[in-house]
DNA sequence: GAAACAAATGTTATATTATAACATAATTTA
DNA sequence: TAAATTATGTTATAATATAACATTTGTTTC
């Protein structure tokens, strides 16, 4: 299930964003990486870096696992995409602006997965990780499980 | 770091725990379960698969990635050990009695991985699950940074 | 106890995920 | 323009994990 009204406004808005924030930080937003982000944001559930690989291919024959996992790299760094860890997948971020604690509420059944902020959340993992004295880093927080639409 | 006193008594206590449980819920413990799961708890940091496997050659020359992975499932199906997806790697469970979400905190530095559980992070994720009206089934919460005592 | 079945382990092969290392091209800086 | 930096190309291989089928061990039933 896409979680959009239309994808095609949605996915060119998110480039348009990334695009603008690429600006700002004096980053370069190459054609390769453009490529990739585009078909990253094919539609809201997740992608295989080889899958990845695959489709990129169609577009640039002589791309191989460096291409895709460089270009995966950037965008990760840069928060234009998310690591699904549990899965060994990659999704593109719903929001690349406002960066915070995000937790992904992964649908086992339809794949889909649902990108989520909340508050809450930055506060728990504030106050633990200041009850233990421990400087965070990287965050990773994933719930997998069966989403709304597939319940049935 | 280790997060014990003495950590004979600490491996040996878990192992007990273990194996009660194990009783109870007549699953059986193996001396290939319980080899591996002695090398696992040697250090309070994580171990990779493939070095577990390293390890189980010196005691048992046959063994083979299927043993090693099918003997992990069956010790994280029962809640003995955690796998952490951030590292692809596998970790002792600090109390295989109750279960709840954890989380952890994990050393860039010194590899200690400290399991945390906590009563709000079951209410966020409760909290959250339920707004989405989403059927959790599993949780992933790691975070990684600095602990305590590498943090200067 | 033997037959039938189930669970665990052994074994071979291979799939999947990811990176190292070095070469070349493109871009930026001095 | 030369030098330096950054991005990409390319080859090879490392690291992680599973499929599929064979054998052994343990359990249940007769």
């Amino acid at each position: 299930m896409s979680t959009c009204k239309n994808h095609k406004t949605c996915v060119n808005e998110t480039l348009k964003k990334v695009e603008t924030i690429c600006k700002q930080k004096e980053l370069k937003l190459t054609k390769l990486r453009q490529r990739v982000l585009k078909l990253i944001w094919k539609s809201h559930s997740y992608v295989k870096a080889y899958d990845l690989l695959e489709e990129l291919k169609q577009i640039d024959p002589a791309a191989k696992p460096p291409t895709i996992y460089r270009t995966l790299d950037f965008l990760i760094e840069n928060g234009f995409i998310h690591k699904i860890q549990s899965l060994n997948a990659y999704i593109g971020c719903a929001h690349p602006n406002k960066h915070k604690e995000c937790y992904f509420l992964i649908c086992k059944k339809c794949q889909n997965i649902e990108e989520c902020c909340s508050e809450k959340i930055d506060k728990v993992v504030t106050s633990t990780t200041v009850k233990n004295n421990f400087k965070p880093n990287q965050v990773t927080f994933e719930i997998s499980g069966v989403c709304q639409e597939c319940i049935n």
